[in-house]
RNA sequence: GUGACCGUAGCUCAGCAGGUUAGAGCGCCAGGUUGUGGCCCUGGAGGUCGUGGGUUCAAAUCCCAUCGGUCACCCCA
């Protein structure tokens, strides 16, 4: 091989097949699909109606929307100026939905929107397994809706894809992040226990202390832990409606059996949550373990420029995680579709039959293909084969003369000799 | 942004105490079957040994650089 020119880093292409890239599986592209039904299907029996936005946005609502201080804002945008525009490829569609929402005042449809999405998204991280630079997330937002049955739908609607797609282990963590009223309380609080530990944190972590403690509670360093440990819990300083939300959010799950751990340090790194925070594991995984996460944002209409709050609440999952824990636990994916049938032409006339008869038949709905290379009939043979045609329809100078084919069934090898009027009713057999 | 590891056919890999024509399996193509696939047999095509430089009589094998890839940290999908 020469110099071919490659695709960017963090990015792959979804071929016919799948392929391995080392132990990382890449999906053929008959399995993207089929995860995709699944998720349009079980979104569609929560009555979830789909929205695409555009990949493009301006760069302001997403720093607005997701937080200055987060990682994606600070260093994994992919933005750029051009004219007095700046633009950024989402890293994520929660603020572009709501952006949508407001923009178009999908309110006045009235009661409750349930909007979901499947896209790409780009976050200009160092990329290793189940992480890239282009990557694909579906999710649900579901806006209006205040009641803590909210919460527990669209977890329900979360884990009910992995359910449908036949992935059952993983592992449900829950918090909740209070409100506008106890979250500063829980801060200083928080602020107060670290302060004078600040010599045993980490760098990170102390310049967190000043902008944005909360987001020490998810440190992996053990020393950190060792000293959270003893730290005052953001539940407790959860009170009034927010306690009873998440004491009904709760509930509503043990309810329904959706079993889930209460992770006092689960705290995400978007900052526009509010109140339920939750996110779906696979411990199959390694690293890159959490499948899919989300929470209440009932604050985000406000920080893009909304005139009142709205509450909502949804989740996102990463497409190629999920493909992670199908091929970790052994999911079968379904091959690309069959071919009714692959005409075999021999010589010139029956090739020129074939070209005419093909796209007859698929004006009639069938799926034909024909050999473009003139090849040998065992060639031709066995691109059937590869094509997992159903029918073999041989055609050389005899069935011409006769007006007739040889249809071969590929799966039982009996063939029989069919007048060529009668091809397509016999194909649909 | 930081660190580690890896680059030999389309794919998975062997070859590396330096030595003449670089191999295997799978895949692909063709033949065995004047017109019959999937199995089997035979043969064939396909490689600037990532790239550049150095050491040497001699480098896929040793050294340096560079590019690319992967994994991990951070964080998340």
């Amino acid at each position: 091989m020469s110099n071919p020119i490659r695709s960017i880093t963090g990015t792959f292409d979804v071929l016919p097949d799948a392929y391995r890239v080392d132990d990382a599986l890449i999906a053929g592209s008959a399995a993207w699909r089929h995860v995709e039904a699944t998720v349009r299907d079980v979104m569609a029996r929560y009555g979830a109606e789909e929205i695409r936005t555009p990949i493009l946005e301006p760069t302001e609502l997403i720093a607005r929307g997701i937080g200055q201080l987060t990682d994606i804002v600070s260093k994994e945008m992919f933005a750029f100026e051009r004219g007095d525009t700046n633009y950024v490829l989402r890293p994520e569609l929660t603020a572009p939905v709501m952006r949508a929402y407001l923009q178009h005042r999908l309110d006045q449809r009235g009661g409750v929107q349930r909007l979901y999405y499947i896209g790409p998204c780009f976050r200009a991280e160092r990329p290793q397994r189940g992480r890239y630079r282009q990557f694909h997330q579906f999710g649900v937002e579901c806006i209006g809706a205040e009641a803590p049955q909210a919460d527990v739908e669209v977890i329900s609607m979360m884990i009910g894809v992995y359910r449908a797609l036949g992935v059952s282990d993983m592992k449900l963590r829950l918090n909740t992040l209070g409100d506008a009223e106890s979250r500063p309380r829980y801060r200083q609080a928080l602020q107060a226990f670290l302060a004078p530990h600040a010599a045993r944190l980490t760098e990170t972590s102390r310049q967190r202390l000043e902008t944005n403690p909360l987001r020490i509670l998810d440190t992996k360093d053990p020393g950190e832990r060792a000293l959270l440990a003893d730290a005052p819990k953001l539940v407790d300083f959860v009170d009034g409606a927010s306690r009873e939300h998440y004491d009904r959010v709760r509930n509503l799950l043990s309810a329904q059996g959706i079993a889930f751990e209460e992770d006092p340090f689960l705290v995400r790194g978007l900052d526009y949550y509010t109140r339920t925070s939750f996110e779906l594991e696979s411990p199959a995984l390694g690293a890159q373990s959490a499948l899919a996460g989300g929470g209440r944002y009932d604050l985000l209409a406000l920080e893009v420029g909304g005139r009142e709050a709205v509450p909502a609440v949804g989740f996102a999952a990463g497409m190629e995680r999920l493909f992670l824990a199908l091929d970790a636990a052994g999911i079968a994916m379904p091959a690309a579709e069959r071919l009714d049938a692959y005409l075999v032409a021999l010589g010139d006339e029956a090739s020129e039959w074939a070209t005419g008869t093909a796209a007859r038949l698929r004006e009639g709905g069938l799926r034909v293909a024909t050999d473009l290379l003139s090849r040998s009939m065992k060639a031709q043979m066995r691109e059937a084969n590869r094509l997992s045609a159903r029918y073999a329809v041989i055609v050389g100078s005899d069935e011409m003369a006769a007006r007739e084919a040889m249809v071969r069934d590929m799966a039982g090898a009996e063939q029989e000799r069919v007048p060529f009027d009668d091809l397509a009713l016999r194909l649909r057999a």
